[in-house]
Parts: structure tokens; sequence; C-alpha cells
DNA sequence: AGGATGTTTATAAACATTGGA
DNA sequence: ACTCCAATGTTTATAAACATC
């Protein structure tokens, strides 16, 4: 656990094999989510609206690791995500010719990649990834072993990326404690793969065979900021203002808790769901403040990072010269029963490469990628779930037309402030009707005392210092 | 090609290995998704509610396959499709010590099984699956080669599975034809693995490897009936009357079209959504009547097939009991980086037994499951998407509570008629808010003349006897 | 301590549409 | 005008991490 000397460590574990890859620092995978992701890129453009193809550049100029390592599949993950969360948004060009993507206003909590940047590595950590674990073997994905690619240094990811607080999606409470560096991250610090952050704490160190789990992101994706709103009404609702000096020694955990939340919570069977609830005096709580880094305030304009920028012609027009190839191989992975002589017999065991390679032969390849082998066997436990998205439900009430303002609202005044406002009866039934947006709580505690390395195993329950929750 | 035979090919083919597992028909992956089945499970029940366990059985009673050949990750799935659907919905007793799944009733179209159940099979098809397709070998998933479990006849599922049409989502348009048998068999019908429904149709003969795609459901899920609302305003609304007699050869494809679909649609920029389509009149035109077996019109009451129905203590109560184990290992597929000495070593490639091997052992085991092959290459298309789902929004408009009526309105009396009512400004804020619900257009048509086996390549293309879907 | 139940994120993949070559 | 294909979209399937009870 004692994380450094892990540059040690690395030369002992990381047999010259596979030529690096990983081995970059910056190439690492970031500890944020697709939809984090995306919401940084859009959202880094001023018209907070791109076309997929801005979205894969942004994010593979902020984020090496997508350009250097990330199997192509990481596309489909892109496209999977923005069609996925009805956050996301497609709208098309007046004309109708280019398609971008957008974040629905009301869901837009203007999460920004400089919001989580880290003002300075002050810490000595080399940011080597891979823990003395036991084997640190292969098993895991990595892509292809080939293709260096020369990872330029393109601009960004300079700082030391600060994760989304995981799991963050306690109800009602806007936190912001005094602000400091990262509570955990997840996949760069050396900590990550030690023990499982939570796990069944028992026959843990049992035997060997680190595997590099594939840490599922924080969940948030919209959080970093305040805007709460209740939703999913019916469930305890509590305020809370978290005083950082109690917590144990934890350092990371759930977030959120209330029996699994995210339901719609019984109701006698028929009955109405009377709304009942303390009403405003909630959201007030957090610190919500002292927000430095935070610039969401008004009118959501440009993006002080993200030096690229595109919407500049440039980026856009690499389109159809297949000169761009930062990857060859293409975007969904399939299993065409036929064709696929071209890899196909090369087994290439652990990471098979895919760049330099023959450019993509017509009728898309790909080679059945060798099932996985069947044969899960374990036993865990559960957990809870986030909040539909509502648009508003004011403006409903109100018999008016949805939108009376928009033009500006990008990053929807309602999620940041409107915290404790009127909320009605008609939000049990309309909120809990749509998706990923509120009921998001943006928490981003920092503790000053906390460095990304020494979170070895620590974990922090808000019901340690939230009673409310229960 | 030419159906039947399938049983002297299988005894060719299935090499005396693997000890059936699929062979039985009885226990084919039924051409259902899991939410249609959840919803199949759920409607079942006069009360329309399930718990967890009790849509497990249900399922494993009515689809043999799920208690002999899928591995134990379908629980898994079925826990992600109740969390990840909002349709789906979790109440818990008035006590507060169980919880139920139940369908937002705005949203539920009351699928059932024997809606799709076909009346007789009156077909010769020995409803073989595997097609002589080359090798049909390995590579699949295939649950571990054990365990036979006794099949038991167990009620259900003995009359030929109609699949829900597949893609079908074309909005607006509440279709219904003569209503005949299945319109394309997805998974059991012979000519699925022959050529990819559309595919490249170029090279697509090329080599072999008949990898047994996954097929995924049909996408529907929420059809069956009609029920259609706009929805996602701004898009050609077409109001169509099918003619069966047009249709080329095709069988199976597109339902829907529309530039992919599932879009906020433009707006100049920053403009308001003005609202401008036909209003009305859409809705009327599909057949909707002689929806035979189709019972949604008034009291969701009983369903005629279901015998089990639960809902009987009993099937709730096999609970703590370790007793029903069905199938050995346990729901979620995990991978703890320790704890993996029973299997890790064994390179079992192929087809992973691991039923009656080591009673899982505590601390889940579970070998790395030879991560696939990482090694995509391929290209491909793309499509379109669904609709966000609402709850009436007239209800909103009219400032009242949500759900005046509610009790025995389960079968949501607007997705079945409300078609082409008053749809105001606020919908096109308000819907595309939603999600999985309305949007979907319930398509079910039937070709008295096509039967299951006839269907090798046919493709129906809406677009050939619906002009206005451009 | 461990299993059942829930919630989310990650990936792969099937399949659909569309614009360009 | 046309076919073919890659890019783009939409969904479903699975695995898995992680959380609660
Ligand atoms: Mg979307
Ligand atoms: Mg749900």
């Amino acid at each position: 656990m004692s994380s450094n000397h892990s540059d040690f460590l690395n030369i002992i574990y990381c047999q010259p094999k596979a030529p690096e890859k990983e081995k970059d620092p910056l190439s690492e995978r970031p500890p944020y989510s697709y939809m984090a992701m995306i919401q940084f890129a859009i959202n880094s453009k001023k018209n907070r609206h791109m076309t997929l193809k801005e979205i894969y550049n942004w994010i593979e100029d902020h984020f090496p690791y997508f350009r250097n390592v990330a199997k192509p599949g990481w596309k489909n993950s892109i496209r999977h995500n923005l069609s996925l969360h009805d956050m996301f948004v497609r709208e098309t060009s007046p004309d109708g010719k280019i398609s971008y993507w957008t974040i629905r206003p009301e869901a837009n909590r203007c999460l920004t990649l400089d919001q989580v940047y880290k003002p300075l590595v002050d810490t000595v950590t080399p940011t080597c990834p891979q823990i003395p674990q036991v084997g640190f073997n292969k098993q895991q994905k990595r892509g292809p072993p080939e293709l260096k690619k020369a990872i330029p240094p393109t601009g960004g990811t300079e700082r030391k990326m600060k994760p989304l607080l995981p799991r963050t999606d306690s109800y009602l409470v806007p936190i912001q404690l005094p602000l400091g560096q990262s509570l955990f991250l997840p996949s760069s610090s050396p900590a990550t793969l030690a023990t499982p952050p939570h796990a069944p704490s028992s026959s843990t160190p049992s035997s060997s065979g680190a595997i590099k789990r594939v840490r599922i992101a924080p969940k948030v994706s919209q959080m970093m900021l305040c805007a709460s709103t209740s939703q999913d009404i019916k469930e305890e609702p509590v305020s809370v203002s978290v005083t950082p000096e109690a917590l144990p020694s934890k350092t990371r955990q759930q977030e959120n808790s209330s029996s699994r939340r995210k339901q719609r919570l019984v109701l006698p069977a028929t009955e109405e769901p009377v709304l009942l609830y303390p009403d405003s005096t909630l959201f007030d709580s957090g610190v919500v403040s002292d927000v430095s880094t935070f610039q969401d305030t008004h009118d959501p304009e440009p993006e002080p990072s993200c030096k690229p920028d595109p919407d500049s012609p440039n980026r856009e027009y690499t389109f159809k010269t297949p000169i761009k190839s930062s990857h060859p191989s293409s975007s969904t992975p399939s299993k065409l029963p036929a064709v696929l002589e071209p890899w196909r017999i090369t087994p290439v065991r652990k990471g098979g490469v895919l760049d330099f390679s023959p450019i993509r032969t017509p009728s898309g390849p790909q080679l059945t990628p060798q099932r996985h082998e069947h044969t899960p066997f374990s036993f865990n436990s559960t957990p809870f779930k986030e909040l539909p998205l509502f648009s508003s439900p004011r403006e409903l009430l109100t018999c008016s037309r949805p939108s009376p303002r928009r033009s500006n609202a990008t990053c929807s005044r309602e999620l940041l402030q409107e915290g404790a406002t009127n909320r009605s009866l008609t939000e049990g039934l309309v909120l809990d009707t749509m998706n990923d947006s509120l009921s998001k709580i943006l928490v981003d505690i920092s503790f000053p005392n906390l460095e990304d390395d020494d979170l070895g195993m620590a974990n922090i329950s808000w019901s340690q210092f939230i009673p409310e929750l229960k």
C-alpha cells in the first residue's frame, strides 16, 4: 500500500514485453465515465454542442489514453452513451446537414474538465500506476501490443486529474467542502488495485491475480456543482452539513444510501403520493459557496481551459481523409460470421496490435474476438441508483410553454440554484419519469490532509456524519 | 435455408460432445428481450407487480432456456433491465418489508406472453434451431456443458412463440394487419443464422465461421398493441395504412426510418420549438380494431394463460432457502482479483463447464473469463432509436395532480387509445424528457401467407409502402 | 460473513440510416 | 441513378463494480 516506489515495482513486474502502452502516465485511463467526458467535451464549446467527431477528437486530445491505448471500441462506447443517456440530445443544423450533440440544458451541470483538474501536482507521486499486487499479470484488455504512435504531448492533461467523487448521488445534499485535491483517484492511484475499495473485506488477500479490474467510473458525471432537487420524493429527505473533521479514515465509498435508492416508493397501493418533506431549507446546507474553481454562475460562456476548442474547421474536416487514422480498426465491434480472413488465424493473445496493420479491408473484417470464457461463478452484493431528470416542473404547473427562456440558460439555473424552491405534487409523477439529471447531488469534498496517494483503503461513509441518512 | 431436416444436420454437427443443452427445442432461447419478458412476467399477475424472485421464477417456468442453458448471469441481466428501464418501478410494501417491481402504468402496454404465443404449431418445422451453416461450432457462450436438470415440461412454452416484431418503432403508426402468425422468428428460425438479415450484402458469403450471434432481441418489448403518440415531434409525422399485398419478399428489416430517429430536432439555434404537426388524425389510421387476442380494453384483469401465476405463497418463499438452486453459480458475475484458485489455472478454452464443479467457493471464485481477444476490426453501419416516455402531458397541463385515476388503469388507457388527442407545446419539452414508453408504435403485422419458416431472407421495408417515411 | 437485491458503468455487438465515393 | 461502405445512431446483451439490506 505504501505508494510511490511503484517505479521500481513497475520495472520488476512490467516485463520488457508489451512495448509500454500504459507506461506513459499521460496515457493512463482517466477516472471519468464516458458520460462525464462527453460533458466535458461538449461544455468546452461555447455553442455547447459538438459533432460526434468533435467529441472523439476532444477526448483524444485531452485524454491520450483513448488515442494511444484504448481499443477502438471506445468510440462505440461514446456513441452508446450519447444515445443511452437522454441528457444528450442530438440536434440537427437548420440546413439539416450536420447533427450535433448537445446537453439538455435542464440537465447540464456544466461539468468541465478544468473543474476537475488539480491546480498543481504537489505530490511527489511518480504517477506510476500498477501496484505491487501479486501477478499484475495479463488478462485485462490491453489494446494490441503495438503501434506506439509517438504520443504527442498534445496540450491538455498536464495537471493531475481530480476524479469526480465516485458514487455520489446522495439526495438533496449540495455539499462542498474546503476544496482541496482529489479524494480518491480511481485509476491512476497506486492504491486502486491494492484492494477493492470496499470488497468483501474478508478473504480479499487470499490468493494472487491482480487482474486490473476495469474500475467502474464514479457514476456521477453530472455532479461537481450544486443543484439538488429531491426528486423521487417520498424517501427520507435529509438536509445535512458535513463536518470533515469527523471522518474516520476511509476515503472512498458510498456517498448515498437509504435502501438502494431510486424507487418510486410504495404508496399503500393506488394511493396518491402525498408529497411530504421539509421543502426548502434543504439545499443551502452545503458549502457550495466557496466554489473557487467553479464557473457556472451566469452565462456559461467560454471555457478557461480547453485550448483546442474545436469548432474551427480543421478537426471537423479530417473527416473523410483516412489520414487521421489514430487507430485503424473501426468503431463498432462486430462479429460477422463470415468475412474474417485478415486476422482470424493469428491467435493474437494478449495485446492484439491493430494500428499499422492492413488498412481496413473493405467488408469489415473483424475476427471473432474469442468470446470470453463463460464461467462466472462469484458472489457479490448490491447497491443503488440515480434518479430521473426533469424539465422544470414549475413551468408545467404554470401551464405555460416549457422553455420561456432557454437561449442563454445553457447551464440550467434551476440545477444550480433553485435548490429548495416550490416543488409540487406533479413532481412525484413528472420527475421520476425522466432521466439522468436531477437527483444527482453535486458533491465535491476535498480533504486537504488527504493526498491522492494515501488513500489506501480509507472509506468515507456519509452515514458516519449524516445520521439522517439512516 | 430449407428448414426441417435440421434434425439430421444437428446430428451431424452436434458432436456427441456437449450433452445436449440446446437440443431441447423447448430450451431454445426465446426471441424476446429481457425487457419484454419482464413485462410478460409482471403483467401475468393480477396485481401487476412481482418480486425479483417471482420474476426469475416466472421466466424460468415459461422459458426453460433460462433454467437449463442460460448462464447464471441472466439474472444479473434481469436486474440490470429492471433498474435501467424506468418503465420498471420498484415499490415497497406498506410495511416496507418486501419490494416489488411494477410497470409504470402510463407505460404499460400490457404485453403478455400469450399474446405472442402462436395459437397452434401448424407447420411441420421440427423447431430445431441450428442451421446447417458451416461450423456452428463453439465460440458462443454455452453455459457449462452439464447439469441436465431433468427439464420438467413445466406448463408453458408449448405453443410456438411468436416473436415481437423486431425493431418496430415507426412513429405515429398504429398499424395492425389481418393478424396471422409471426413475421420473423429471430432466434429459432433456421434462416436467422443464414445471412445477416441486412448485412453488408456483399462479401457476406466469404469465408466460414457461423459463430451463432447472440441475436439481439426485437427491441420493441413494449409494442404489440396500439398506442402511438408522436413524441419527439418535429419529425415528419406520417399516417399510413399498410397494404400487405404490396410487400415484395423481404420479411424482416427496418420498421422505422427517418434519419436515425430519436432526436430533439434542430431549432435554428436557441429557437423556440414551435410545435408544428397535423395534430390528431394521425393515430387512427392503423387497424388497431381487430385486435383479437389482445385484451387490454378495460380493467387489465387476469391473464388467460400463465397457469402458474405466482402470488401464491410458495414461490415467494423459496427465498432464503438455498434449496431452489436451479443453477449453482450466482447472479452477478464478478472478477475479484484475488481469490481464484479453483479454476484460474485451467485454461478452459472453449466451453468452460462450471456447473458440477466446486460449489461456489465462498469468496466468489471466478476465473478471469479469459478476456475476449481484443481486436475488433470491422466496419458496420448504423441505425436509430426510440423515444422518451411520458406521463400523460394533458394532466400536467391541467395543473392537476398527476394521477387522478390510476388504481385500475393498469394498462394505461392513454397508451392504447388516446391516439390523436390534444397534444400541446409542453410535450416538446416534457415528452422527450422521459423514457421507454410512448413513441414506440405498436405494430403487429401478420401476413397470413408468410409462415415462420419461409422467411429466408425476405425483408420488409416500411418505405416500400409508406412513401411518407421518406 | 455472505447472499440477495439494486444501481450503474463498461463493452461488445446487432442492426438501422444515411451520406459519399 | 446506383451500389457499397464507413460513419453515425439506437438498442439489447453481458459482465462487472460497487452499494445496501
Ligand atoms: Mg441521448
Ligand atoms: Mg427501473
